[in-house]
RNA sequence: GGGCCGUUAGCUCAGUCGGUAGAGCAUUGCACUUUUAAUGCAGUGGUCAUUGGUUCGAAUCCAAUACGGCCCA
């Protein structure tokens, strides 16, 4: 059976009409240029009375895509869509050149046009543009989804996120607000002086992070190549070099399942401040997040599924043990200080210790399995011990813990900062450590980077750095449910 | 990886106790010069995810597989 004849009669039927258009002339012409958007028009004239608009009679360029048509003999109506919004469209047949209005009956939902004519207002009191030329700049073969009900299959959804973007309006707005936010951190970095950089994507050495790479291979070198689970040891790198502020934004790959709120390849921004330490970067994260949601949102409240946050009060600040008692009023300080009491307080909830897992790791299972989810007002979670956080500067007091924060919201971690370790001695030891961990099994254990530690050893100024999961924060700030709601095309299995 | 749920027309969804597959929208034809989920009349459209099993008979019951959703790890 040929393909033709295996289609849709729908598509079969549409393909024929642009048989038709290939005989007549250029079928896909590219001559049209429009002098206006739908939202321009809106703004515009919107306020302006019927009789006010046909006096003036404006005239205008419109191209955009036909999603709704409604045929009244020898008049019609039809919406187009740009990528403003939805404007209507008036067509009569004596308003137009012989056999236009022929034509344009016989175009479909889907196809896009282009529109000449005035702006005017209906009787029923709709800002609409009455035409004098429509022409056919694109022939759909395809049927869009259901106008009312639209599309809500998530997988389709998904795997076609043009139908998604085309049909739902709420998914267009995600999207654009993704962009909003990306631009306005950008704008926010750069006029503090921060600089943009771009570092290696694919890495010999995958650093930076806890978390197992993909592996990828470059065959003239005849290397395997890993991408990279995080840019944080490149742009440390770039402070050594003298960009004392720094910034990256793009996309990091890690090798795990995926869920609501993990995606394989996720977008991070990571920034670097010298002569800054963690609690200069708590207080620009503050400010980060009160601005986006003033600037973008137009308040500090932000809703997020059903909840208020208002992001205009100080956000909350307390340690990692302060936060366990707090959440756990039966567990006590002192039994939280010692390695055995802790690893039974563990063992209690259910988390399995290694024999190789220090007091830092488990009081830090403690508090994820206890307390993360919970963190549902703006919190910075602050005093991580050194034991995980492998690249963070200890505490000049307390050298158990480190000057490191994580912030959350919503019961979830939005960003993780800290005061950088820059003694290139204790980072080479830390290494090791971490090297003894991955030889014991550990498989996100970090590997030991040679020429991360020489960098070091020529001074790493005093520096703060911190890194923001842009797509957690776009899901928070948009409300979205899931993270496959904010990024454009997430990861699905191969279809059949 | 585990548990639960889903997959029926292009889209959104019904489908009773196992008895030859339904609606709305879209689409086709006709009518209609201010409609807006246009309207009226008449049509077209199906590998019921896939494979196997039970049965006289399966969209429906059973099993496996694929893909997806939610929850858990």
């Amino acid at each position: 059976m040929s393909e033709l004849q295996d289609e849709n009669k729908l598509v079969a039927l549409r393909r024929e009409k642009l048989g038709k258009l290939r005989q007549t002339g250029v079928a896909f012409p590219n001559d049209f240029r429009r002098d206006a958007l739908a939202a321009e028009l809106r703004a515009r004239y919107g306020d302006e009375t019927a009789e006010a608009l046909e006096e003036t009679a404006v005239s205008v360029k419109l191209a955009g895509r036909l999603m709704g048509k409604r045929i009244m003999g020898k008049a019609s109506f039809a919406h187009i869509q740009d990528m403003s919004g939805r404007i209507q469209i008036f067509l009569q047949r004596d308003g137009l050149a012989e056999g236009v209005y022929e034509e344009f009956k016989s175009w479909d939902i889907g196809d896009v046009i282009g529109v000449e004519g005035t702006v005017f207002r209906t009787k029923t009191g709709e800002l609409s543009v009455k035409a004098s030329n429509i022409r056919l700049l694109t022939k759909s073969l395809r049927p869009l989804p259901e106008k009312f009900h639209g599309l809500t299959d998530a997988e389709t959804r998904y795997r076609q996120r043009y139908l998604d973007l085309l049909m739902n309006e709420e998914s267009r707005r995600v999207f654009q607000l993704r962009s909003a936010i990306v631009r306005y951190i950008r704008d926010f970095l750069s006029e503090r002086g921060f600089i943009e950089a771009e570092t290696p994507m694919m890495q010999v050495i995958p650093g930076g992070a806890r978390a197992k790479p993909f592996v990828t291979h470059h065959n003239a070198l005849g290397l395997d190549l890993y991408l990279r689970i995080a840019p944080e040891l490149y742009l440390k790198r770039l402070v050594v070099g003298g960009f004392e502020k720094v910034f990256e934004i793009n996309r990091s790959f890690r090798n795990e399942g995926l869920s609501t709120r993990h995606n394989p390849e996720f977008t991070m921004i990571e920034f670097y401040q010298a002569y800054a330490d963690y609690r200069d970067l708590m207080d620009l994260t503050e400010t980060l997040m009160r601005g986006i949601a003033q600037n973008l949102l137009g308040g500090t409240v932000v809703t997020h599924q059903g909840k208020d946050y208002d992001l205009g009060r100080p956000f909350r600040r307390m340690t990692v043990l302060e936060s366990i008692i707090h959440y756990n009023p039966d567990i006590r300080a002192e039994d939280l200080a010692e390695r055995e009491s802790a690893a039974a307080i563990a063992a209690g909830l259910g988390i399995p210790v290694a024999a190789g897992d220090g007091l830092g790791k488990i009081q830090t299972e403690i508090f994820e399995k206890t307390v993360e989810d919970r963190l549902d007002e703006p919190t910075f979670i602050t005093a991580y011990p050194a034991e995980v956080s492998p690249l963070a500067r200890r505490n000049d007091e307390n050298p158990f813990i480190t000057d490191r924060f994580e912030f959350f919201v919503g019961g979830r971690e939005l960003a993780n900062g800290f005061s950088e370790l820059n003694d290139p001695e204790d980072q080479a030891e830390r290494f090791r450590k971490q090297v003894e961990d991955k030889a014991a099994g550990d498989e996100e254990a970090m590997h030991y980077d040679a020429d991360y530690i020489r960098a070091l050893e020529y001074g790493l100024p005093p520096t703060a750095g911190e890194g923001i999961g842009i797509d957690r924060l776009v899901m928070f700030f948009t409300d979205s449910p899931s993270i496959r709601d904010v990024i454009l095309f997430p990861h699905m299995r191969p279809e059949s």
